[in-house]
DNA sequence: ACGATATATATGATTTAGGATATATATTGC
DNA sequence: GCAATATATATCCTAAATCATATATATCGT
């Protein structure tokens, strides 16, 4: 089944899923627990919405323990790769992303190496 | 006021709204029974749908005549037109899009002259 | 001024998305 | 096996988007 566009904007149009892609689009991979720190909202509601980005084949999970990693997913359309990065270019300067990506970096205990992009 | 990205995205996630930016991103300016005709929907559907675009300022309209001509907004910031460049290399050679492209220079009586890109 | 064409807006009904909360599952360390 | 942590899913309620239809406005030709 192939990924439909107005899916993808759908997908986009929410804050809370769009502030997991752009953090993502920056750190190669994080855990939801990492996710839910910075957005700073209740663990079910970013799982929700990380979950709707699995669906749709926009994030890719990986276990490793107890914790669960998200990535961009690797085999993304390049056309969709694209819209990420003139969006990141477009936000990545505003609130919230801005500031999502200096509290990632001060969050105490993150689990794993933090392998930044 | 500041155009939210978020507002964008909900914006193109309308099949309707995508084919409308979509055909005016590959014919710099068409009228409202163009697009109507093409899209084979009803006007007051079309026209509903792009005030929308109208309203976020992702398209400004000229009136000529009867005709209202819609085109992409001239000062669309750089990252929305990236974003709808991008859109335009993965969806074109899909349907609905392709055909829509094909139907517009199918279209008897259209007014003005056909300015393509 | 009148009828025809082009376009916009308003209204009411229906569907869909979002949010909060509760609960279920999986893994780890003991 | 049990408690603790990390994550996912289910449920119920509310809010917002969409659609079809009716109607209003603007322009043109006569």
């Amino acid at each position: 089944m192939n990924i439909q566009a107005e899916e993808v904007f759908a997908a986009l149009s929410h804050e809370t899923r769009l502030r997991c892609l752009m953090l993502l689009m920056a750190h190669e991979e994080l855990c939801v627990c990492e996710l839910t720190h910075v957005i700073g909202a209740s663990q079910p509601y970013i799982s929700r919405h990380l979950a709707q980005l699995r669906e749709l084949e926009l994030v890719a999970d990986r276990r490793e323990g107890q914790w669960i990693h998200y990535r961009i997913h690797p085999s993304l359309p390049d056309w969709i790769r694209g819209v990420l990065r003139e969006t990141v270019e477009g936000v990545s300067r505003e609130s919230p992303f801005k500031d999502d990506l200096a509290a990632l970096t001060q969050m105490p205990n993150r689990p794993g190496a933090p392998r930044c992009a």
